[in-house]
DNA sequence: GCAAGGCATGAATCTACAT
DNA sequence: GATGTAGATTCATGCCTTG
């Protein structure tokens, strides 16, 4: 069963949160609620802002459509919007990562551009950009772009004076076959199977979740077993059940309140 | 030889630079002199703006050192002004731009974000991220991150309703040995050997010298023989090399006159 | 039990043309 | 720089059924 005890370490005593579990709320009120310097590693799959054409659904050669992500979550007005969304989730993660932690975000094109740009405005310093090459992503149906075929991750530190930031360099380079670990090295299938979480009718639960493993790696890479983890878009709980599978404590928030009891329930399945 | 007769074709016939040539000039200063809607491919390889610690040479474990990239053309004072220099060569690219032509930049994660953002305000759409793969990259060397592998290519064009832009999808298909050409499959070499451009000491010419292979990619890709291409930041001249040996016409711009003679040399070389 | 084949499906800013 | 309609287009993977 998860550690649902109240923090004990220094920095956790000072809010009401408890340990391994799932917080329902929105992300930036609750990151509020959380003391400076509290976690050792912040991972953040944040909406894309996809933009997709209106009412039009992309079609398979035998006619079944292909399922968008067109979510209320993922609608914003226009970039500034997004961006300011962006702006003050960024800033609270920033506030509560360790000098010693580190910051993951993921995102694609559409989105991962701009983020990364106030990331480096609010001085946050980038460590690598590291590709997820996804195995089994959907072609490019129409023949007028490349297959997207990865996804990008921002590892970064709290500001550039933060240098004993952990990085299980010698564990990464053991997975590796003996070689150092490349930013380009991340190979992993993407959420496809029984792995998926799916409802009664077999709809897919959550339309954006990501595979285990790929949280896994991330884990493993930085940091260590004991060490705190914060998810504040916590969706269908990938980031819980890598965390506590891996022995690392965890703190979940997510908005959603169908996601939040998905989440809870596959947590306490998990153990 | 190459073809420097004026423009004769309707938009060229508006300005005075010729065909297949290298003008010697500030980038936006030049790019100011063009009409809109010129280009059918611009490529852009612009300052990554590398901020490294000041002072410090990294070595190789036989003492020898590393050369890093230490030019005076990539520095600058600080984000906004590198923000600001951004805008202003995106804006006259955008501007060139045909409507059926496409936009290339490329970059690493000290810059590519934030050129990234500036183009997306611009209304520039994105295509794909295109991931170059660089085979025989330097290690990490002291073991804090991880390999850096590659650098990132936007493709993108004028703007969102730009639906009829140049790609040869089937010819990039064939290159793919017949399977849809992905974001992920771009494997080349970094420019080293016979390829890279040496002084009589054998230094360096050029510290970010781009392989000949990958550009090649970028025109077959995104052009057609006779189309013209525009490098705003030619360098040592690889973007004219690739257009000419492809059947593409070509202007390039550079400010630093020893690279403008390198350059033309090269290309008189190629031909 | 095992192998082969059928079938479903995945973060999608996926077109061209006419009005 | 809006709206509508017809029509062209794809690859890898995992699960399940069939033989």
């Amino acid at each position: 069963m998860p550690n649902t005890s109240s923090f004990t370490t220094s920095k956790l005593s000072q809010c009401e949160h408890k340990l391994n579990t799932v917080i329902h709320g929105d992300c930036i009120e609750v990151l509020k609620t959380f003391p400076q310097d509290t976690f050792d590693l912040i991972f953040v799959d944040p909406p894309y802002y996809l933009q997709l054409p209106k009412g039009k659904r992309l079609k398979r050669a035998d006619g079944s459509e292909i399922i968008p992500v067109d979510d209320k979550w993922d609608k914003f007005k226009n970039y500034e919007e997004f961006d300011q969304f962006t702006l003050n989730w960024l800033t609270e993660c920033q506030r509560v990562l360790k000098p010693t932690g580190t910051l993951w975000v993921i995102g694609m094109y559409h989105n991962i551009f701009r983020v990364g740009k106030i990331m480096q405005d609010l001085g946050i310093w980038f460590l690598n950009d590291v590709i997820w090459v996804k195995l089994g992503a959907l072609p490019n149906l129409n023949g007028r772009r490349f297959t997207n075929n990865h996804e990008t991750l921002i590892w970064a530190v709290k500001n550039k004076y933060c240098k004993s930031y952990t990085f299980n360099y010698e564990l990464l380079k053991e997975i590796n076959n003996g070689k150092q670990m490349k930013d380009t090295d991340w190979l992993f299938p993407i959420c496809t199977g029984n792995e998926r979480l799916r409802d009664g009718n077999g709809i897919k639960v959550h339309t954006t979740q990501k595979p285990l493993s790929l949280i896994k790696r991330v884990v493993l890479t930085a940091s260590n077993k004991g060490d705190l983890i914060l998810d504040p878009f916590l969706g269908t709980g990938t980031t819980a059940v890598a965390a506590q599978g891996l022995g690392r404590k965890w703190i979940g928030i997510e908005k959603e309140k169908k996601y939040v009891e998905i989440a809870k329930k596959r947590i306490n399945m998990a153990n």
